[in-house]
DNA sequence: AAGCGCTATGAAAACGCTTGCATAGACAAC
DNA sequence: GTTGTCTATGCAAGCGTTTTCATAGCGCTT
């Protein structure tokens, strides 16, 4: 027995119109009969129907945020970030994940049936083409983080990687230009790790030393992989000056505990630097030298494109880039 | 222009009652029709528009999650064990956070206006008049998540602290009966903190020594400050043999740092075990002795519970209780 | 052939809100 | 006194569903 529109109207004397007039503060309503009405609106408590509200407005001030995979701080980071700006902005949030075998079978049905959602943002970590058909299908204002969706028109947020991992290589080589430097990636496909591996490989191209066959390699991000990968080789690369330019904070974790393990000293015998710069770079001992991303400020600044557009649809398209920095700490010897 | 019911039925050439039959799977539809129903849905790419469906049915199949702040790992694997049963069981999830300074300001309006919401899933780490008074209002199916909320009908999750924190305690007890045993925990109001610490006097009461004045304090939970407020003491502490005991994994991290800051060893020159078993209590080194709380399990369960008095409004209030568990690493140097 | 019980379908009434249109009343201008 | 202009309000349509009730058609029984 929720109080409806008609309550309040019976209530203070008026018809329903002026009550939603009241509401939406639109039109003139006499002084003394918008304070009835909202004397009436105190009293019984009264809170809109958003379902007869959105089906009149066709739009739920709700907006869906669908990230890959809920794991770990980087995601949790962004949906923080998001979330607050969301509330800031008066909207709510919908959160859902699309696992990789859910593969966007439908990015569209983890948020929700027509119209739950007045629009979305998609992380795609790895673009595939079910994702993008189910996308372009969708016709709902749409941002992109960290990515882009071919084919279909979006406002996005990206991090400049390749700056952040550009200048790690270099600072790298700067102050070890005789070490090897692998690179130690998460999968093959993956759209980060593809910047990353990108960046590495330029940097190494223009000092003249492009990497070998074997300096790249790519596994999946966890730090049981990457220290199991990592055991049985740290010996043999720290035969000669190497440093290990891991694809994250997660991996380079894995890659200096397996040094230690193996009785190696880190950065003396072998350096390891990560990516991200999550919570796990400054806990490892030593502290990993990586690159700063601004994960909540990610969503946040997506949240905003995505009311920007809402409240302007015409508006062009908007690519907002956000800065990565690099972190100099001591797991690369480098100060 | 989407498409509506009236196309679908238009299409088909039946009428909309049918179509509608044919989506809710109710009374008995032709076989025949039911095939050219759903071919018309099909080509038309048809959904069925939340906010009529809302106005109707009176549900959304939305819940609502609110969690005192989305920091840290601890809150995303609860966010991850709750969406993965929320898409498990069909529903969507909203995501909200209260922050202190909200404190209850309103929990609902966190999580949106009348209706748009099933039911809730409220985390509160700290117990306010506001807080109860605003959920009393709801009326809404209520799952409260490791804590309480007196006077309030609700189903509850709670975990097993205290016999997580006795389980540590006897731990330390029986492998270093002379030490003296330090908790530090976080805000003096914290629930968690309250339970473990009752936990921790229950036993040493026990064993028949009670901690002397200051050998409990509280910070908050925070790495750095746990770093700093032990930096100082450190040696002090380990003069004698001591434990520390933080009820959470970051600050013991933050211990252990200001320990080997100090160039003491742990275990050998001061013990230290934490709570949560976060990945940071594998990361550190020594990896921390800890009590594993079944993070996502939380989310999970909460989700569960709250379906379930949706589908049975009736059935009695029930509370699930989730094991911990100890979890012994290095750091207390217990084995 | 009349009546009955089924099955499959349609018509129409909600659900709670917004909003275009109509209008009543007050006042001013002629 | 008639007409016009405003302001404040009410009426009612319509948003896209679900669902109750009515009914058409069919085959059976009597």
């Amino acid at each position: 027995m929720p109080v409806s529109i008609e309550d309040v109207a019976r209530r203070a004397g008026v018809s329903i119109s002026t009550v939603s007039r009241v509401l939406n503060r639109r039109n003139i309503v006499n002084a003394d009969t918008r304070k009835r009405v909202e004397k009436a609106i105190d009293a019984l408590g009264y809170r809109p129907n958003v379902f007869a509200r959105g089906l009149m407005l066709r739009r739920s001030n709700i907006l869906g945020l669908v990230l890959p995979d809920l794991h770990g701080e980087f995601y949790s980071e962004i949906i923080r970030g998001a979330n607050t700006k969301t509330r800031e902005l008066g909207y709510h949030m919908l959160v859902s994940s699309v696992t990789a075998d859910d593969d966007g079978h439908d990015v569209l049905s983890a948020v929700g049936t027509q119209g739950l959602v007045d629009g979305i943002i998609v992380m795609v970590t790895e673009m595939s083409s079910r994702i993008r058909s189910s996308l372009a299908g969708a016709d709902l204002p749409l941002v992109v983080l960290d990515g882009d969706v071919p084919g279909v028109k979006h406002d996005s947020v990206v991090i400049d990687q390749q700056q952040g991992a550009e200048a790690m290589v270099r600072h790298l080589l700067d102050t070890a230009p005789d070490d090897r430097v692998l690179f130690i990636g998460g999968h093959e496909m993956n759209l980060d790790t593809r910047d990353r591996l990108e960046a590495y490989r330029r940097v190494l191209a223009e000092h003249g030393r492009p990497p070998a066959g074997d300096d790249v390699v790519h596994l999946d991000y966890r730090y049981e992989t990457a220290f199991n990968y990592a055991s049985g080789r740290v010996l043999q690369w720290a035969e000669r000056p190497t440093t290990v330019f891991a694809a994250n904070d997660e991996m380079a974790a894995g890659v200096v505990d397996a040094a230690i393990a193996a009785t190696l000293r880190v950065p003396e015998d072998l350096k390891v630097v990560g990516f991200d710069d999550t919570r796990i770079a400054q806990l490892t001992r030593p502290r990993l030298t990586t690159v700063r991303v601004p994960k909540s400020d990610m969503g946040a600044a997506a949240i905003e494109l995505l009311c920007a557009r809402l409240s302007e649809p015409k508006r062009p398209s908007t690519k907002v880039t956000l800065e990565t920095e690099l972190v100099v700490r001591e797991s690369c010897g480098g100060r």
